[in-house]
DNA sequence: TTCATTTTATGATCTTAATCATAAAGTAAG
DNA sequence: CTTACTTTATGATTAAGATCATAAAATGAA
């Protein structure tokens, strides 16, 4: 995250999206550095019959669709608010330059791409090797990590997602889905508090 | 890719890997810098039954294990040389370093991060939404966009990677890889010339 | 507060890639 | 040159998750 009033310095601006509206589509050009201000927004991809995969979802603060301003690639997904968001746009050519001149961002944002680049790293080789059960957990623990400071086992973190896209971020069936979060409630893995998902 | 001369002058040192040599394992702290002067390494992850996945595989000049050395993190996967390799190796501490006092070397790594980030996106899309053949192709053109200029469809470029090889990094089985080969070749999408795989 | 949509849920069936079995060709090691 | 291992190959069977069908709750919009 870089702060928004450095970001409002350096020439941002803060656009507002409807739920449901696209910031850019996959295989477009990559023109401006997003942060989200406030609202949720969603990276994802289709495939021919439709079924989506969710690259990542974006919450208060991040960053998303940074990678291709530094080389000559499109957008490998699309951009998508799931509620009403505000997201602050800053032009390429900004952005670079405020990297250039503030080395110690530029160092903050490699830290944010290495940790994405892990994140991703794990999810690849989970949905290729993992069953079900494994795959989901590991998403759950992800979103917990990201979300509390909590480091108990405690199944206290209230799971903000639905069935549906936790689906769409393992690669999964929402059938799928509801199955294995079953079997894990059973197994002590999570709890399940009217239809709420606890890990 | 650092300049190696660069990259000694900081303070790396070459060295050697006999094929199969583990240079590092999954989970461990991250330490160094690593960059092929020589050979192949890839890095993998096994599941609980053995099960093979191939995150990358890293040939002369490239450069890879480098995301933990940027945040609180051990490394997600093992690294391993496929054959007898010769492997830069710069501390953290100096490599850090390397990049606070070069801004261009730093600019250029983080292209290079953001490239890797990139192809990550999109195989994980794919095994999630697609199937094996889908899969396979989008393999073939990113080594061949790797390792050649080319960007005819001739299919003139020779795929250097075993049917085990492809089915590690698509996440499929060696017998379905072999199926789907051959059809690939009956629809056109490559050619298959005493075994080898041209795209 | 009614209606439409989304979310969660469950059972039955199907399909595709995994698995299992086996072997020939190619390559490397001694 | 022989032996061991790796790679490619192909057919038969299986199993796991996808798909299909249906519906009750929950949510949200008018």
């Amino acid at each position: 995250m870089i702060n928004p009033k450095k970001l409002r310095d350096a020439g941002a601006i803060l656009k507002n999206y409807k739920r449901g509206e696209v910031l850019f589509y996959e295989d477009a050009i990559a023109r401006y550095y997003y942060q989200v201000d406030q609202g949720e927004i969603k990276m994802n991809n289709y495939n021919q019959e439709g079924k989506e995969y969710i690259q990542g979802i974006f919450a208060k603060g991040k960053s998303f669709g940074e990678p291709p301003l530094f080389a000559d690639f499109t957008y490998p997904a699309n951009a998508e608010a799931i509620i009403d968001s505000k997201v602050w746009q800053l032009p390429k050519d900004k952005f670079l330059k405020l990297l250039e001149e503030n080395p110690e961002i530029h160092h903050k944002f490699t830290s944010t791409l290495a940790l994405r680049l892990y994140y991703k790293a794990i999810m690849v080789s989970e949905i290729s090797t993992q069953e079900p059960e494994h795959r989901i957990l590991r998403i759950l623990d992800y979103f917990k990590k990201n979300n509390t400071t909590d480091k108990t086992d405690s199944l206290s973190y209230k799971v903000e997602l639905t069935r549906q896209q936790l689906a769409d971020l393992t690669g999964l069936r929402v059938e799928t889905v509801i199955r294995s979060i079953k079997k894990l409630e059973q197994k002590g893995e999570l709890s399940i508090k009217n239809r709420k998902v606890y890990r």
